[in-house]
DNA sequence: AATTAAAGTTTACATTTGTAATCAATAAAT
DNA sequence: ATTTATTGATTACAAATGTAAACTTTAATT
């Protein structure tokens, strides 16, 4: 297991979607696919790149001249750490009304909506009556109402 | 409306979190908040609420020799904006699957279940076939299908 | 074999962030 | 009125990030 951080940039991210994309590719793909989207030197994309290896994110593998770069971690499972990490900042009571606004605000094709149907039938089975909080006392107002 | 920035640091949202839950509060209350949680000395949380300040996240309003700090912007609406971030980053085609994801590793009361259910009841009106990738090509599999 | 072009590596530099110490202003206490 | 304890403001400094130029290596071309 290679040695990823798992923290990266918003701009290292952008690098990260094209090699997601495509599995393997060269410094010179990943250039053209970020160029068409963003106003990047070539330079810049390389650094990106560099780093990228130096943090895990990326393996390499040699090919002549040049390297071919893959992502050390699954796209979804790297989404889903990182929307972990924001849920991190959100009270745990918070959490349904917030996924309820996501649901409000994307666009979802009839098999979405089936999926979350069946998701939200099996969540039933451990539905509770109310959620814990379990924030620090002080930053949510579940707490704020001993008196 | 204040100019506020939007972008804060992690650091700076353990702040936003303690005058969200409490409105208004004086410098000396939030550090005793944050004291808890975190290992940050007390020159740090002020560096953190001037940085705050600065960014138009918080208001100040003169209460003595103090400040009393106030949010300039909603939680709710906060979170709505760093989530939108993320989703920015993920192709809309995968939304509704890293929706379901959230779901299922979510504490769900009767009532979030419910609020749930009515959501995707309404988001059934306009539900798509297929929901349409707006990802620059190459960023998504959805485009490396042409051959 | 020598030159060239592409790819990787190193260096650069300003800004932001983490983490704080120090300084200054001011209300409270003596 | 003077001292003191708070609180806010300024300064500090290393690491991370945005943005890239310069240098080096090496495969391909002449």
């Amino acid at each position: 297991m290679p040695q990823q951080n798992l923290k990266i940039t918003e701009s290292e991210w952008e690098v990260m979607r094209a090699v997601w994309a495509q599995d393997k590719m060269a410094s010179r793909e990943i250039i053209e696919v970020l160029q068409q989207k963003k106003d990047w030197g070539t330079a810049t994309i390389k650094t990106f790149i560099g780093r990228l290896v130096k943090k895990g994110m990326l393996e390499t593998e040699k090919d002549g001249k040049k390297f071919l770069y893959s992502a050390s971690i699954k796209e979804n499972e790297f989404i889903s750490y990182t929307l972990d990490e924001t849920f991190d900042n959100i009270c745990d009571k918070d959490a349904g009304n917030t996924i309820v606004g996501l649901i409000e605000k994307s666009v979802l094709s009839f098999d979405d909506i089936e999926q979350l149907e069946r998701t939200i039938e099996m969540k039933k089975k451990d539905a509770v009556k109310e959620v814990p909080c379990s924030c620090t006392p002080g930053q949510c107002k579940c707490q704020s109402h001993h008196h």
